[in-house]
DNA sequence: TTTTAATCAGACAAAAACATCTGATTTATA
DNA sequence: TATAAATCAGATGTTTTTGTCTGATTAAAA
């Protein structure tokens, strides 16, 4: 089966998304992320992790402690979080698995998936998390 | 780690390739494929026996047998051996991988991945093997 | 008719990704 | 100061994907 982004990338996604939609609400701890995006909690803490260790989100250790995001939404691009936890394969790698793709040595998929992959490498490096946190929030109405 | 294609895919593919390259030449078997694209033998004849349940390629028993293109290259499209070996989740599945995701109820990167979904689609679905069966000879010379 | 060289089918093995568990550490509050 | 509630770190377990092996079947050629 083919995918995109890998699971922790998607749920990596889906928090930081949620975390925004909680502006004015200081701290967010994992429970919460884990219960209102209906996913289990040990493995979003993992993510929540590494997205800490990237400065992506920030975290408050102890009681009463959680996540939040380490700078402003309009400043936090959708790339951020694809390159920290699922690295940049997708953006380099030969779409057909051969070794050394380039354009001195293309394969035959080269030149027509470069135009694709350039296409989402763009939107994911202007759009930001600003873009899209209100979204979530009835996205997350939708699982209730 | 994200992928686009599965590991089968991307070889199924190359596959495909090289048998609408050796037009002419009747029938190819699995080990002269394994060699020219230096994968595994064993592992390349189980895609190439899905490749021929899906009848994208035929193939010939016993001694002297071997693969060749089940029609026109003319007439195949890269679609066919996307969806033949890693479905349609790719074009279907949600980006952030929330449970029922559609234009009714949408996650956030709805909208935006859409678009580029339906870039991809029409590109696999409008070209064929024909237009790429060239260019995997010259690919295949700089793995020698 | 026997041998040889190929695909086919299904079981098996190894590696990677996904998910969970346990215990240590940190910090707010009773 | 003791307790409770949170993150952190690392080990462990499970599932999926990737890759290999074995034996059966098929068909060409000696």
């Amino acid at each position: 089966m083919a995918i995109i982004f890998s699971r922790k990338c998607e749920l990596g996604i889906q928090a930081v998304l949620y975390l925004a939609s909680a502006e004015g609400r200081d701290i967010i701890s994992s429970e919460e992320i884990a219960n209102e995006l209906k996913i289990p909690k040990e493995f979003i803490s993992k993510i929540l992790q590494e997205l800490t260790a990237s400065r992506i989100i920030a975290s408050k250790k102890g009681k009463m402690g959680g996540f939040s995001l380490a700078k402003n939404p309009n400043k936090i691009h959708l790339l951020d979080i694809v390159l920290a936890i699922d690295g940049s394969d997708i953006f380099s790698k030969c779409v057909l698995g051969f070794p050394h793709c380039s354009s001195e040595t293309p394969c035959p998929m080269h030149a027509t998936w470069s135009q694709l992959i350039d296409e989402t490498f763009k939107m994911l490096s202007e759009e930001t998390i600003d873009n899209y946190k209100n979204k979530v929030l009835r996205k997350i109405e939708s699982l209730k």
